[in-house]
Parts: structure tokens; C-alpha cells; sequence
DNA sequence: AATTCGGGGTG
DNA sequence: CACCCAGAATT
């Protein structure tokens, strides 16, 4: 007989009642000032979603702005090269996420009128939304009462419940505890409460608004992971004429940045000379040492002679960013 | 269920 | 230096 519940709650009803409370109160006095909070226009939120999957704050806000500005409505995003979205995409990593983006603003412009998909259903059904984002959009843009479960969200729950969930648990978990009455501020109340309270290293428990329900209170053990970061040391060629950049463009099928700009690879010249300078940057698994390098011998690979004026124009790589940054180029 | 995909902030 | 970030798609 199946008596198990299926769902699973962490708290009794007046638990429950409590919690909800508690946290909206707090994130109604506490929550930060963030640009996508500023009103409810789906695309704008959608974006921000997007943006932030696995992508900090910070670095989501230093190109929201620019980005909304280049591509202010959905229209303009869906009429946009996939270029001009990547180039405004860059610095931002998984690269992907921006095709998928430009890929479902069209299909939102073209199959519904411009007009967004309101429940979590249709959302989850675009390219590059999967359930937490349909989710985050459905509620916080159309108040359809569905709760989210992301990096932030787990940590809480499982400190909440002090032991480990599995993803079936945790959303059920989520989905108990969601305030239906107020679900999108619910959700941000529990991400919120996640990356400013319940923080990975450092619980600040003290100021928690929620501990007394809290069975674990800061001690959550952390798991071992493994991977090890790799170290590599590469070389690239800074070439600057009258106002001009020699930039290369890596490979349409590559696996890791496909179709970006980058300056060009050279062979290490150490001891026959000295690098303009000397950076540390790390991709997915690998931390390189990136060398530059002044009047080095180009292999004949096909590049393109880019004006320093059309750089920001231009889907360059992180990378490549930096190095252009730290050269006084861009 | 495990991998792949960027890049950087932070303790 | 290790860990993890408002995850999704692919295998």
C-alpha cells in the first residue's frame, strides 16, 4: 500500500505559518536593491534569470544594464545577429545560455506575438528555461504559486531540516513551504535569505530570521569534492597599428566558445624575450598563466584587423576582454 | 546520473 | 588555493 507521502514537509502547519512570516517580514525589510526588482516586465525578469544561472550578482548587474540597452524590448533581442548578443554576452561565461536566449526570443516573438509566456508550463517549454527558471519567472513575473529550488534554496533547506534532501525532497520541501499568497517574494525571500544569511562558509545565524526553526543552526557539515584544478601556461600575441587590433576567431564547432574572438595563440618566447605583462585567468577546470607578448611571429591563421573603437561591438572572450583591458586597448 | 559549459569572488 | 555561484542541455 502506498501510505508514504510522496511530498514531504520539513514543518507542522503552524511551523509553516511561522516560517512564511518570518522570512517575508525579513525580506521585506532587508532585501537588497537589485535592477531586475525594480517592476514585474517578464522580459526583464527573464533576463536577470538568465543571467544568473550560475553567475554571481555582481557580475550579472555590470551587464544587465548595458545589455538592456542594446536590446530594450524583446523585439529588438529576437531582430538582433546572434553576434551583437554574444558580443554583449561577453565576460559573462556559458555562452550558450545568450544562443538560447536570442533562440527563445524569437520563438516568444514569432509563435506567441511578442507576448510572454505566462505559466511555468509554457516557460519551461523555451529553449534554456528548465524548471528552476520557469519556475523563478512563472511566480515572481505572474504570481503562479510554484517554488524554486537553486544553489541557495538547497543550502537553506538542508540546514533547515539538518541533513542532506535528495532533488525529489527538495522541491517538495520548497513547494510545502511556498507562501501562495506571495510566491515570487517568497522564493526571493528564500535565494535572498540563502546568499546574505544562510551563506556557504559562514552562517550568519545570529541575525537569522528564521533560526529558532532551524535544526541545524550553522553547522552543516560540508561535502569533499574533488576536482582539482589543472595549471597551464599559454601565450598570446598583442598586436596593436594605427588604432587597430589583430584578433582571431575561434573555431564555429569548437566545444568551449565557439565563434568568439580572441587575440592570436603564439609559442612561448621565454628567455628570448620578455612578456608586455603577465595574468592569471581560469577557465572551467584549467588555471592558465597567460603570457603577452609584443612583435611575435603569428602563425598564418585567418584574423581580422578590428578597430578599437568596434571592440565593445565585438563577441570577444573573457579572456580576450581582459588582456585588451589590461593593455589600455579597450 | 554524470558531464559539460566561464569566470571570478571570497574565506 | 578551494569552493561555489538565482542551472540547463546533453549523453
Amino acid at each position: 500500500m502506498k501510505t508514504r507521502q510522496s511530498t514531504q514537509s520539513l514543518f507542522s502547519v503552524p511551523q509553516q505559518h511561522l516560517f512564511r512570516k518570518d522570512i517575508l517580514a525579513w525580506y521585506d525589510r532587508h532585501q537588497r536593491d537589485l535592477p531586475w526588482r525594480a517592476n514585474r516586465d517578464p522580459y526583464r525578469i527573464w533576463l536577470s534569470e538568465i543571467m544568473l544561472q550560475q553567475t554571481r550578482v555582481a557580475a550579472v548587474i555590470e551587464h544587465y544594464h548595458e545589455f538592456l540597452r542594446r536590446f530594450p524590448t524583446i523585439e529588438d533581442l529576437a531582430a538582433a545577429r546572434e553576434a551583437s548578443v554574444l558580443a554583449a554576452w561577453s565576460g559573462l561565461g556559458y555562452y550558450r545560455r545568450a544562443r538560447m536566449l536570442h533562440s527563445a526570443a524569437k520563438v516568444i516573438v514569432r509563435e506567441h506575438g511578442g507576448k510572454f509566456p505566462m505559466t511555468e508550463k509554457q516557460l519551461q517549454a523555451l529553449p534554456g528555461i528548465g524548471r528552476y527558471t520557469a519556475a523563478a519567472i512563472a511566480s515572481i513575473a505572474f504570481d503562479e504559486p510554484v517554488a524554486v529550488v537553486d544553489g541557495n534554496v538547497e543550502r537553506v533547506l538542508q540546514r533547515l531540516a539538518g541533513r542532506r534532501l535528495a532533488s525529489v525532497e527538495l522541491w517538495s520541501a520548497a513547494n510545502h513551504l511556498l507562501d501562495k499568497k506571495r510566491p515570487g517574494d517568497f522564493n526571493q525571500a528564500m535565494m535572498e535569505l540563502g546568499a546574505v544569511q544562510c551563506n556557504p562558509r559562514a552562517p550568519a545565524c545570529l541575525t537569522c530570521p528564521v533560526v529558532e526553526l532551524c535544526s541545524t543552526r550553522g553547522e552543516l557539515a560540508v561535502e569533499a569534492k574533488a576536482a582539482r584544478q589543472k595549471q597551464c601556461e599559454i601565450h598570446y600575441a598583442l598586436d596593436v597599428r594605427d588604432g587597430e587590433v589583430w584578433l582571431v576567431q575561434r573555431a564555429r564547432d569548437a566545444s568551449l566558445m565557439a565563434g568568439m574572438w580572441e587575440l592570436p595563440e603564439v609559442a612561448s618566447m621565454n628567455g628570448v624575450s620578455r612578456p608586455v605583462f603577465t595574468l592569471r585567468h581560469s577557465i572551467t577546470v584549467t588555471d592558465y598563466t597567460v603570457r603577452v607578448w609584443q612583435n611575435a611571429v603569428r602563425s598564418r591563421t585567418a584574423g581580422k584587423w578590428i578597430p578599437r573603437g568596434r571592440l565593445e561591438r565585438v563577441a570577444l572572450t573573457g579572456l580576450a576582454r581582459k588582456i585588451l583591458r589590461k593593455a589600455e586597448v579597450l
